[in-house]
RNA sequence: GCGGAUGUGGUGGAAUGGUAUACACGCUAGUUUUAGGAACUAGUGCCGAAAGGCGUGGAGGUUCGAGUCCUCUCAUCCGCACCA
């Protein structure tokens, strides 16, 4: 008996594999349907391929190679995207380039791939970093800036004050630096945006159109946190102040604003904003804005071309009613790197200070008590009156440190500190105080809240903390009572009811001017600069005279200056700053001297679009080919870990709708379906972890147990996408299903001559028996296949060879009249398991005799004649307990089932002492008699 | 905290509203001169001598019938925007 070697059958059939390109996709051809099988490519780490990644590609390769034998046209492609922070610290820790170390692991991680027997088609493997690939990603990138959707904006960055660098949120623990524990800052530093909130709404409503699970959908839909609700009001000072007849914008004022004189007066919204947001905030101008004003310096003023006129952040065109006005627009964002950044804010003394409010229940106006800005809000410094100015910079100064997530943390104990500042309620005229906390967010809505402490609960608990007014103005029970029912308390609202009586309060104050509906999003704009080497360098030129120029596409790809040095500079910018070679430029436009942006893009960027590049991975004129786009289409399934669904998932989506707008690509989305893989944990149920030292490397498997074996076990551990924890003892358990599979083969192969014209039985029982089994399992495999339960479809294969492994069968099928139905069920068997276990049954078909490959032998299709059973077995209940098995034909009728369930000694005991009041007959189910 | 998910034997898990625990691991007993991380046979939810009863995190509900549907609740896991 030949012995089941995986060390010498996988490399060897690996090896051939490869040589042969057995899984090239073919671009084009349209014999054979598509299928696009993508999974989430890695980052190559030094430490290799982990379980999770196992995990992932091998249940890809399982779905691959079964639509393959189905004859599908498929792509399974692999690459890596290898920019990112681990490999920039590696590479200053052991001062090599970051080039070099990323080549290494790419080296590792083919290696291992090629090790599971993964049936990628590597004449399209792609790499985030070569400049090939980035020059499409910078091109890419362009369009964004073209469309107005790139933008620069003063964020902040976290900020190590000892070490003098800029820190990534995960080197920020407990608010302090992990690696020398100094309490860490915020810096602002002026930032590339993408404007990903455009696209807020399409990116809800495309997920309509696709195919994800709910806990994928619901969850970016609640990421990108749609809600409807109003903007109101409110006029603040220090002793309150009724609400007044809005002020209106006047025609002077709008003419000082237009101006281009070295003294500008632009509108500021009162929220908390940041100096890069002059040049957004000049687009928002608009004849009824209101109230609140600013004033700031502008020492140049730069024209751009026409027609790169940008939207505001509402998506509208920028106010503009005469030809003059446009034109100084124009200039006004033009000069977006042009502003003088060093500008003082000061309100008029004739105007009130206003402060906006965002809610989404303003039929509970007449329940604000009290007013709460976030502490970073603009408006704070210019409200707080002078006895309560040290509080509350304290405490802004304190708020700083906090991370959002323990700020919204309901939980905890409410601070904050009154400003000494009052507003007036719009309904009731009541005075309310103004309060500054750090529940509420800057980032979110206007970074201000009308707080309503009878109808919300983190209200409801600061008015307990500091004792202020509760007013319920919703009927209903205990306070706070957060569902609508009819206004109380209202004055002339009582009696309305939710979305009426929001309409009617948003109404009457939109007709003073001192409201409007809004709708607002959690999600945020994409913060896209990192300061760092290793990553895209983001294509622009910053010029004296032109502003932020981007490259033109024939000079990409920019590419990172291969230098010594690219450690992180002490001002917070980029590596790339220093290299002076490199980043002074001339100008794209008027040739003068000119800087290079020195931001690079953050990793998400190139993942964004990788699976656009597989699909003509080598084209060096576009970034893929309108014929390829149009071939492969949409990814018909992509596979990847849960912890993307809200970041890559989302940006890739977002990239994917622009380009469509574009009319880069041709489809709405880029992933038809979408499925998240579960984690595997290590065998204590912890999470695998090198610190821990419980990490299971696939390679030692591999060693130990060949390729077959673990990816038999990983498909059977669990449900693909279940949290299970990895066990050696179930994995020995799997290979001892391959061995048997192995022995059970070499008997069959030793008993018969097989030959391929095998000549049909005389078909008996037995045979009849064993094809039933033979067609069940090929219709079992192939359902739970289709459906990615991989778990159960290797249970179906087990019983299966359980089956034919039973003493009196086996013994049976190695006489010799049994040789065709032999061959029969090997083959089958052979084919079902190709997709799980290619190795073995790739040398098993050719131990059969066959030249060719069985991963494109076709798949087997399964007889519905032969599967039916002649008897199924009915369960008969007693007021729903099983009292007897009846074996019965499957077209019993309703009544012969009955009678049956009813001559049954069993069941007629305990129908004899009741009276019968219901049957209930399942046809080749069950009969349930109900009995009093 | 917010958002998403998951709770079934000793363990991983199976089960179109219809016999709860398939398949596998582990364990127990036995067989085999079995080098091995073997192979084979029988058994293995709990209570009970049996008949029978009880069992899917907990409490209710809908239904002839609920692991499955509904309400509430508890526990655990994942994500939270500069990790990828």
């Amino acid at each position: 008996m030949k012995k089941y070697d995986p060390k010498t059958i996988e490399p060897n059939w690996q090896q051939t594999w490869a040589d042969t390109k057995l899984y090239a996709a073919v671009t084009g051809d349209t014999a054979r349907e598509k299928y696009y099988m993508l999974t989430e490519f890695p980052y190559p780490s030094g430490a290799g391929l982990h379980a999770g990644h196992t995990r992932e590609y091998t249940l890809g390769d399982v779905i691959a190679r079964h639509k393959r034998m189905q004859g599908f046209n498929v792509l399974y492609p692999m690459g890596y995207d290898a920019f990112g922070l681990p490999t920039e610290n590696f590479a200053i820790k052991h001062k090599i380039r970051p080039q070099d170390a990323t080549s290494q692991n790419v080296e590792v991680f083919r290696q291992q791939f090629d090790s599971l027997g993964l049936s990628f088609d590597w004449d399209r493997e792609v790499n985030t970093t070569h400049p090939d690939y980035y020059r499409w990603t910078q091109w890419l990138f362009l369009k964004f800036h073209a469309a107005g959707l790139a933008y620069q904006a003063e964020m902040p960055i976290n900020w190590c004050p000892k070490e003098k660098t800029g820190l990534s949120n995960e080197e920020v623990v407990d608010g302090k630096h992990e690696r020398c524990g100094t309490p860490v800052e915020k810096k602002l530093i002026k930032q590339w945006m993408l404007k990903i909130t455009a696209y807020a709404d399409r990116l809800i409503e495309g997920l309509k159109t696709v195919d994800y699970p709910s806990r994928i959908a619901d969850q970016q839909v609640n990421w990108i946190g749609r809600s409807e609700g109003a903007e109101i009001d409110f006029l603040v000072g220090e002793s309150g102040v009724a609400p007044k007849d809005s002020l209106k914008f006047t025609p002077e004022l709008t003419k000082l604003v237009l101006d281009g004189s070295k003294t500008n007066t632009v509108r500021l919204e009162p929220k908390n904003l940041q100096v890069g947001d002059i040049a957004s905030l000049i687009t928002r101008l608009s004849p009824t804005d209101t109230q609140v004003f600013a004033q700031a310096k502008v020492t140049k003023i730069e024209t751009m071309p026409l027609g790169q006129i940008p939207l505001d952040l509402d998506g509208h065109e920028p106010f503009a009613s005469t030809d003059e006005q446009l034109a100084a627009y124009r200039g006004y964002y033009g000069d977006t790197v042009g502003f003088d950044t060093e500008f003082t804010i000061y309100y008029f003394d004739s105007v009130q200070p206003t402060v906006t409010v965002y809610t989404t229940r303003p039929d509970t106006l007449a329940g604000a008590t009290f007013l709460v800005l976030a502490p970073e809000h603009a408006a704070v410094a210019q409200i707080t009156t002078p006895d309560q100015r040290s509080q509350v910079e304290a405490y802004v100064k304190k708020a700083q440190g906090e991370s959002e997530i323990d700020r919204q943390n309901t939980d905890r104990t409410k601070t904050g500190v009154f400003t000494g500042a009052y507003s007036a309620n719009p309904i009731t005229g009541a005075k309310v105080p103004v309060w500054i906390a750090d529940y509420v967010l800057a980032s979110y809505g206007t970074g201000a809240i009308m707080a309503v402490p009878a109808h919300d609960e983190r209200d409801f608990a600061f008015a307990k903390a500091f004792k202020l007014d509760i007013q319920q103005v919703v009927s209903g029970d205990d306070l706070p009572a957060v569902a609508t029912g009819k206004l109380i308390n209202s004055g002339q609202f009582d009696g309305l009811e939710g979305a009426e009586a929001k309409r009617a309060i948003v109404k009457y104050l939109e007709d003073k001017g001192s409201a409007k509906t809004a709708v607002k999003y959690k999600l945020r704009d994409w913060i896209f600069s990192r300061q760092h080497y290793w990553g895209e360098p983001i294509p622009i030129v910053h010029c004296e005279h032109c502003g932020a120029v981007p490259v033109p596409e024939d000079q990409l790809p920019i590419t990172l200056p291969d230098v010594e040095h690219y450690e992180p500079t002490e001002t917070g910018e980029s590596p790339l700053a220093a290299i002076t070679d490199w980043v002074n430029t001339a100008c794209p436009k008027c040739d003068k001297p000119a800087k290079r942006e020195t931001d690079t893009m953050p990793n998400w960027a190139g993942s964004s679009w990788y699976y656009l590049r597989y699909m003509d991975a080598h084209n060096d004129q576009a970034f893929a080919s309108p014929e390829a786009l149009k071939y492969w289409g949409e990814v018909d399934l992509y596979l990847g870990g849960m912890e993307h669904t809200t970041l890559h998932l989302l940006y890739s989506r977002f990239w994917h709708q622009f380009f469509y707008d574009q009319g880069l690509v041709p489809t709405p989305e880029p992933y038809a379906a979408r499925r998240g893989q579960g984690i595997v944990l290590a065998a204590d149920g912890r999470k695998m972890s090198k610190s821990i030292g419980n990490v299971v490397n696939p390679t030692d498997i591999i060693a130990s147990y060949g390729a077959d074996t673990l990816r038999l076990y990983i498909l059977f551990m669990a449900p693909y996408d279940e949290t299970t924890p990895w066990s050696e003892e179930r994995l020995a358990g799997a290979s001892r299903f391959v061995w048997r599979v192995w022995a059970l083969a070499q008997e069959l192969i030793e008993a018969h001559a097989f030959t391929r014209a095998m000549k049909p039985g005389p078909g008996d029982a037995f045979e009849t028996e064993v094809d039933r089994a033979t067609h069940k399992a090929i219709k079992k495999v192939h359902d739970e296949l289709g459906g990615m339960r991989f778990n159960t479809a290797v249970s179906a294969l087990m019983e299966y060879v359980n089956f034919l492994s039973d003493a009196k069968t086996k013994a049976r099928l190695l006489e010799p009249a049994s040789a065709a139905l032999a061959w029969r069920a090997l083959n089958t068997l052979v084919q079902l398991l190709a997709p799980i276990t290619p190795h073995m049954s790739e040398e098993l078909w050719h131990q059969l005799g066959y030249p060719g490959s069985v991963h494109v032998a076709g798949w087997p299709e399964y007889d519905p004649e032969l599967i039916k059973d002649d008897v199924v077995v009915i369960v008969v209940q007693v007021n729903g307990k099983v009292r007897a098995n009846l074996a019965m034909t499957p077209d019993a009728t309703q009544s012969e089932l009955a009678e049956a369930a009813k001559a049954d000694p069993n069941v007629a005991k305990y129908l004899q002492d009741g009276q019968l009041l219901k049957t209930i007959v399942v046809p080749r189910k069950l009969v349930n008699f109900v009995v009093k």
